[in-house]
DNA sequence: AGGTGTGAAGGATTTCACAGCC
DNA sequence: GGCTGTGAAATCCTTCACACCT
């Protein structure tokens, strides 16, 4: 592997976005592609994508590109998505639902295992409409966890209750949490945490949208 | 107004954090907040909080701290959430349905008004448990979005579908799109876009759990 | 010609550090 | 003593531009 020591984290969020273009391209059966043409769809340079690439070695081809497939499969490596990703989820709210059913995650091989739930009315009852998940009660988290064998955990509960899950995701030996609660979560420094706040994103738009006037 | 021209993208995405921190913290009723204690919680520096609010006039005490609810006040101006935002939602799948029933919206002062799908099933059907809004279909967006004079919308179906209905919400009046299917959006420079990419979260954390270790 | 990889330059953002106010 | 607002310095990131490859 690379010496990728350290990366700059706006390299990391285009990482995700050189290998979702190159994925919805790969059908065209071009066999190459340009540091150009991956930049255009993205608003970006050329040399950005060169530059981002470099920090992982280097996979071109002068007066030629990039070979579509080979970069496929070598960003999926750098992300960790050539393997399966087993995934927890806590807070079987509508959210949570949601999540469980959306076929993106399968598709990008995560693979949500278990999903838990504070509230007993809910547990023990399908976590979705077609059965394949009950939802179990935080108490058998750590016992699941290991058993799973899973790695990441998803955060759908009310911010008030967001902090202990996260806790007692963290206790089960997860590694990584996905957090939807609007709060910030205090992690230990081996817990990589990321945060999605759905009103802070609409708060963005009605902010660039009230400058443009 | 302060002349505030131009704001750095990474500030702007702080400012929501900010005033998520002030609302959180409002309840125990302390007038004052220093730069420092805002900024723990979030891990930044305290220099970094008094810039970025710098940006936007200067309304701390010098030996005291800013004033909560003031300046409260003063990010909800300032973000535009001190006015009802009405958003219109196109596709009533799980996800669409999720962020339907989500409170934390109209919290922060995002009204969903209206339900598109392309889908002849789920036209005329409730869009929500509770039945407040029915699913509409996309020929009825244009009258809609004018009539309920919803200036926000929601795009949460399918990647093939994404650019159409970013289109038609365009063409009718629009002004910003909040984007869950997982593929750029073209706009004209008029429409604001800001993109959420769940499984691209996912893969953030897939990679940075991959580098500790 | 078309295209990568990369030092060097340029810009943008963050941190430092301190004068000045409460 | 505690804390803000802000120039100056430092750091981080992006763009330029070009040697080199096919």
């Amino acid at each position: 592997m690379t010496k990728a020591s350290f990366i700059p984290a706006p390299v990391v969020r285009r990482l995700s976005l050189y290998l979702r273009q190159l994925e919805a391209l790969a059908p065209e059966h071009k066999p190459t592609v340009s540091s150009r043409e991956l930049s255009v769809g993205l608003g970006l340079s050329d040399a950005q994508v060169r530059k981002d690439l470099a920090y992982f070695g280097q996979f071109g081809q002068p007066g030629i590109g990039y070979d579509v497939q080979a970069l496929i499969s070598r960003m999926r490596r750098i992300l960790g998505t050539d393997r399966v990703w087993r995934v927890v989820l806590v807070g079987a709210g509508n959210l949570g639902k949601a999540l469980l059913s959306y076929k993106g995650f399968k598709k990008k091989n995560f693979h949500i295992v278990a999903v838990f739930d504070a509230d007993p009315e809910k547990v023990g009852k399908p976590a979705t409409p077609d059965r394949s998940l009950a939802v179990q009660p935080l108490e058998e988290m750590a016992a699941v966890v290991k058993a799973t064998k899973a790695r990441l955990g998803i955060i759908t509960v009310p911010a008030e209750a967001a902090q202990g899950a996260a806790n007692r995701l963290i206790e089960a030996g997860v590694e990584g949490l996905l957090n939807f609660a609007p709060t910030v979560l205090n992690a230990p420094p081996h817990v990589v945490v990321s945060s999605v706040d759905l009103s802070v994103q609409l708060e963005q738009l009605s902010f660039q949208v009230n400058l443009s006037r």
